[in-house]
DNA sequence: CGTAAACAATATACATTGTTTACGGTGCAGTATT
């Protein structure tokens, strides 16, 4: 049968969107395969049909638990009950349950540092799968390093006559692709790689020469625009203080970070998701996993630390091919800050002595972590290396992860600072070219705002008085 | 590293200036505790 025919009794699909054919013609052919495709462009029936047409377990390697459950419940939703994440939200007899049933489940998701646990390896090796999949494959390179090592195993997990591997991201350097291969042990993959380049998105900049007025026209555009939109900062508190300001000038508004309930943040996403809330004002943590069409505006009150992740939160807005709005804002300084965060985590080179001498006094290197001499996450990854290097190697090998993350800060910086296109300066770091400039590109450019600009109705601001506010209030005030 | 808040000192009874201190992102698993 077509691969086209097997679309539509499955999926009831006509045809293929572009790059989906190419990519499963080539797992069917036991290739290893990286798709980088943009959000929303169907990535995941990428491993959903050959899941159907090779009839035997896919397991899908993803980072986040809320995914996991997402896709899962998802799948549920249309009718495919054969469906499972093999995670910490199992209790000892489910996880055990589902461990001895894996060969009845046709998806399989799970987390990097599940995945590498002896007893789930070994059951994962004696099984027979159509397919490994590692879903948002840029965290091998984003994380894997120096925040969950686990993610830097999963090669080594593999057993040798594995299935193909189908590593999927929106947005990929040359570098973390190189990651990706090396990291998964991939062999002379397949590589479908769509253009980065989001036509329907215009890239704004602003240069302020102080905090204050930076933080003053971000106040005034946002109450004098469109949402929905999101808006990235760097520290938790900085997003409580700027959703406060902007409920005061009665936004709906709402702080997201990674010190939140899950429950309360769960709660923050579904509001935003449902169009009950405008404004989310977020660290890193927000994004990964939030399926939403009509975002219309991404701004940076802080610069973030590289620019894969600047076009994979900018890549956000506008998934309904509708026109949006990326705007960068930047005062003088704010690399610093930056800067010392991307080396603040990191095992120093005491903590390195100091692990090489418990090991030496036969001390169990974790004593260190309930001596309060290193943080949990220092730890692990400071274990991951200190496990496969002389200290010496390790040190050096911190020193250039420093470096490196400095570098990437730089190439940032510059692009900030530079005078010429956004939009192909963005793509050009991609090692891409761009085709065609579209009418409305970017600050240097010319930009236009037009509809942006659309003043705030009255109605705009007081038609929502749901319930939500009153939660959300709770949340921020911390009042129940 | 840089900022901002908290605190202290000055020099005079309020407010400014100097000094110290705290703080800063991303998540998993598994266990102990609300």
């Amino acid at each position: 049968m077509q691969l086209e025919q097997l679309l539509q009794k499955h999926f009831g699909y006509p045809s293929f969107r572009p790059g989906q054919k190419e990519v499963i013609e080539q797992l069917l052919n036991g290739r290893d395969t990286i798709a980088l495709l943009p959000t929303g462009m169907g990535k995941s029936l990428c491993y959903q049909l050959p899941a159907y047409i090779l009839n035997k377990p896919v397991l899908i390697i993803s980072p986040l638990l809320s995914l996991m459950q997402d896709q899962v419940d998802q799948m549920k939703q249309f009718g495919e009950k054969r469906a499972v994440a093999l995670n910490s939200f199992l209790n000892r007899q489910q996880k055990q349950h589902v461990m001895n049933s894996l060969h009845n489940f046709r998806f399989i998701f799970i987390s990097p540092e599940m995945l590498v646990q002896p007893q789930v390896k070994n059951r994962l090796n004696q099984l027979e799968l159509a397919l490994i999949v590692v879903d948002e494959a840029h965290c091998i390179s984003q994380w894997g390093f120096d925040f969950r090592p686990d993610y830097l195993k999963i090669g080594d997990v593999l057993k040798e006559n594995r299935p193909p591997v189908l590593a999927l991201s929106a947005t990929a350097t040359e570098k973390v692709l190189e990651d990706i291969r090396r990291f998964l042990k991939m062999k002379e993959p397949f590589e479908y790689i769509h253009s980065v380049d989001r036509p329907n998105i215009r890239y704004g900049k602003k240069i302020f020469p102080s905090k204050e007025e930076k933080t003053q026209w971000l106040l005034n555009h946002v109450s004098h625009t469109q949402g929905p939109g999101i808006i990235y900062t760097r520290s938790r508190k900085r997003t409580d203080e700027i959703a406060s300001l902007l409920l005061e000038l009665g936004l709906s508004a709402s702080s997201y970070h990674g010190g939140k309930d899950a429950e309360d943040r769960q709660f923050i996403q579904q509001q935003f998701i449902e169009g009950a809330l405008d404004w989310i004002v977020a660290t890193n943590a927000f994004g990964m996993g939030v399926h939403k069409a009509d975002v219309r505006q991404i701004i940076h009150d802080t610069m973030p630390s590289n620019v894969a992740d600047y076009m994979q939160e900018v890549g956000r807005a506008g998934r309904d091919g509708k026109d949006a709005v990326a705007i960068l804002l930047y005062s003088d300084g704010d690399e610093e800050v930056v800067r010392f965060i991307a080396g603040e985590d990191l095992p120093n080179e005491a903590q390195m002595e100091l692990y090489d001498e418990y090991v030496r006094r036969n001390i169990h290197p974790k004593e260190m972590m309930h001596n309060g001499l290193i943080s949990e996450t220092s730890f692990r990854v400071l274990h991951y290396w200190m496990g496969l290097y002389p200290k010496e190697q390790v040190k050096s090998i911190f020193r250039q992860m420093v470096m490196e993350k400095y570098r990437s800060i730089n190439d940032m910086l510059s692009i900030i600072k530079s005078e010429g296109c956004i939009r192909e300066q963005l793509v050009h770091y991609f090692g891409q070219k761009l085709e065609r400039k579209p009418e409305h590109c970017c600050e240097h450019c010319g930009i236009d705002y037009g509809e942006f600009l659309l003043p705030r109705t009255e109605t705009h601001l007081k038609k929502k008085t749901f319930t939500w506010q009153i939660r959300l209030r709770q949340i921020l005030l911390g009042t129940d």
